[in-house]
RNA sequence: UGCCCGAUGGUGUAACGGUAGCACAGCAGACUCUGAAUCUGUUUGUCAUGGUUCAAAUCCAUGUCGGGCAACCA
């Protein structure tokens, strides 16, 4: 890893560390569980986990969850192991521990009612195993925000208005007063009280704050903090009907956690006068978090929103959430990605307040060279031709060594098979060769990997002109590793003997969209869905790979990065292509 | 339209009044039993116009362009 990050952020925080201004740095995570967690929301992962690492804090997973009409455990659940992927061995001890069923504790401080989740240290857990967590909940603090609400009631700072949302839209929009902005406080409070108890249908009344009816901040019109909504809730089940808007709640639990900074994506800026007018008025005796806001990720080739995530996966365009051609961290995972490539993409695309548009070659780059360190060498065909060494006795088969990571010498060594018969890559094959082409043509010679220089000196092809096998000749002392090996050919190309191979479902992934901006100008970015994001062939790989494990990665020399794919059953193999390796002759032929 | 925010090579970022740097991409070359990796070299930039200053990417003003907000979503 590079040396520790530096942004506009992080140099908050280190001032407020100098300063000591807080006890702790406390940061948060705090997606809406209503769709899978995308790179985008990776970005901001690392940033305020990296902050907590960084300067001794720590980081609350939490969900926001204050629209049951949207949200789902299903969502829950894999947020929660998105996260615990993705930090792990890096920043999962900073991850703030909170024990499940734990509730915030009341505490009247000079007459105030505060309220405050206790802090749970490392040391305090112990050897508590960690089936006991669960993620922080916005929803298990409705009671305390309930209660605010309350007192902001009594300082004659929020009213029940019984405007419709329609009217209530138009007067906002109009700098007017709602009729019922200055209903007295007994009368509010009753009236929010009944709201509570459910005596009121859907939508006739919300709590409002009275701030300002004409404010050149729309949000600071008399925004909504509660409204009524009889839905039940994934988390508190029906114990409410009536929830927190997101402004309301947020700052609340923020406050209650003790997060120091609320870190959050640009759109959020213009509530930030709203997040401290409500902390502010609650009179509160902490120091209170601050709101700070960066540029959300844009990825060229990909679409970010969860709204159109979902219709891809509501609409069949892919198999699910985790599709490996998805921006979705589970499908990034499942494609064979790294946990450490995408903190280092993360890394290297920084922290600011524009709003860009970052080149998939940064992402591509960052997951090659992860993979080039850690992944094991292999050879396989992905589409095979034939290929009959004549001079080599058939039934004789050598084990020829080969190296497991040229990168890594600990990785060792392996055998691999030689025989008579093997396949090797169709595409390294021309019958017609375009200029600097280093491979096997009629009567040209190339070494196999690990094995001998082949010369071609026959092309088989059947009666309708289709290339049926390449008959070839050895050089039987240009063995790799013998005395005589050292005759220099331009090209090497990988093989796998016939009789020996393994046979695997290969999916060949590429990107989801022909654009780097499918949704550009309001267009529908469904019409520029690839049509060859996914090819899936079968290929043909060198014996060892039987015993390949889902959590190696592996690369087939000259081809691409792979990983197996839980779909893999014993007996049957299926690989994921995670991302090609560089490809400079195809670059190349691509422009002759 | 109102309010808020932003603008540095093709892309993403650094420089915090004092030499415009880094990464990706691109291009050229070296090396190569992976046309990978590695190594070397290299093209390209401060939105505009004024002002302050010995000195401006940086401070100020105006303009231009881009983004966000104007949900009983978050």
């Amino acid at each position: 890893m590079p040396a520790a990050p530096s942004d506009f952020i992080r140099d908050i925080v280190a001032a407020h560390v100098a300063e000591n201004i807080y006890s702790r740095i406390h940061t948060r995570f705090p997606p809406e569980p209503n769709g899978y967690l995308h790179i985008g929301h990776a970005k901001s992962i690392c940033l305020n986990f990296g902050i907590a690492r960084e300067f001794g804090g720590v980081c609350n997973l939490r969900m926001d969850d204050t629209n049951p009409a949207k949200e789902d455990v299903e969502y829950v659940d894999s947020i929660q192991a998105d996260v615990n992927w993705l930090i792990a061995g890096w920043a999962d001890d900073k991850l703030g521990l909170k024990p499940k069923g734990m509730t915030p504790e009341t505490v009247a401080e000079e007459g105030r009612r505060d309220f405050y989740l206790p802090a749970v240290t490392q040391s305090e857990i112990g050897n508590r195993k960690s089936e006991i967590f669960e993620p922080f909940y916005a929803s298990d603090y409705f009671d305390q925000i309930y209660d605010f609400a309350e007192q902001l009631v009594e300082k004659g700072k929020a009213f029940v208005c019984d405007l419709t949302p329609e009217e209530t839209d138009e007067y906002r929009r109009n700098g007017k007063a709602s009729p019922f902005r200055d209903r007295g406080v007994e009368e509010n409070l009753n009236l929010f009280q009944r709201m509570k108890a459910g005596e009121f249908t859907d939508g006739s009344r919300v709590l409002r704050a009275k701030i300002e009816v004409d404010a050149a901040n729309i949000w600071m019109r008399d925004p909504l903090l509660y409204r009524i909504k009889k839905t039940e809730h994934h988390h508190t089940g029906a114990k409410w009907c009536i929830y927190p808007m997101y402004d309301f709640a947020h700052c609340l639990s923020d406050y209650i956690e003790g997060i120091t900074h609320s870190i959050c994506t640009l759109e959020f800026e213009v509530h930030r006068p709203l997040y401290d007018w409500i902390l502010e008025s609650l009179g509160l005796p902490r120091p209170l978090p601050h709101q700070y806001e960066f540029a959300r990720l844009s990825l060229g080739y990909t679409v970010m929103s969860k709204r159109k995530l979902m219709q891809l996966v509501d609409e069949k365009l892919v198999t699910g959430w985790d599709d490996p051609r998805m921006p979705t961290i589970s499908g990034i995972r499942r494609r064979g990605v790294t946990p450490e490539a995408l903190r280092n993409f993360a890394y290297n695309i920084g922290i600011t307040k524009y709003n860009g548009l970052t080149d998939v070659s940064v992402l591509e780059f960052a997951i090659r060279e992860d993979l080039n360190k850690r992944s094991l060498r292999r050879l396989a065909v992905l589409r095979p031709i034939k290929v009959v060494i004549t001079n080599y006795a058939a039934g004789q088969v050598e084990e020829l060594e080969a190296v497991n990571n040229p990168e890594d010498e600990t990785a060792g060594k392996r055998k691999i098979p030689f025989s008579r018969e093997l396949y090797i890559e169709r595409e390294d094959f021309a019958e017609v060769p375009p200029p600097k082409f280093f491979r096997l043509k009629p009567g040209g010679e190339v070494r196999l990997k690990y094995a001998y220089i082949i010369k071609c000196e026959e092309v088989v092809k059947d009666a309708a002109g289709n290339l049926v096998e390449l008959r070839c000749t050895a050089d039987l002392d240009s063995k790799s590793g013998g005395a005589t090996s050292n005759r220099k050919v331009k090209g090497t190309i990988h093989w796998v003997s016939a009789a020996h191979a393994v046979e695997a479902e290969v999916r060949l992934y590429d990107r989801l969209f022909t654009e780097a901006e499918p949704d550009k100008d309001g267009r529908d970015f469904k019409s520029v869905l690839n049509p060859h994001s996914l090819e899936v062939v079968t290929a043909k790989l060198e014996p060892s790979l039987k015993d390949a494990r889902p959590e190696v990665r592996y690369q087939f020399e000259r081809l691409a990065y792979f990983a197996l794919d839980y779909d893999a059953q014993p007996g049957k193999l299926v690989f994921n292509r995670t991302i090609t390796l560089k490809d400079a002759w195809a670059k190349a032929a691509q422009k002759s």
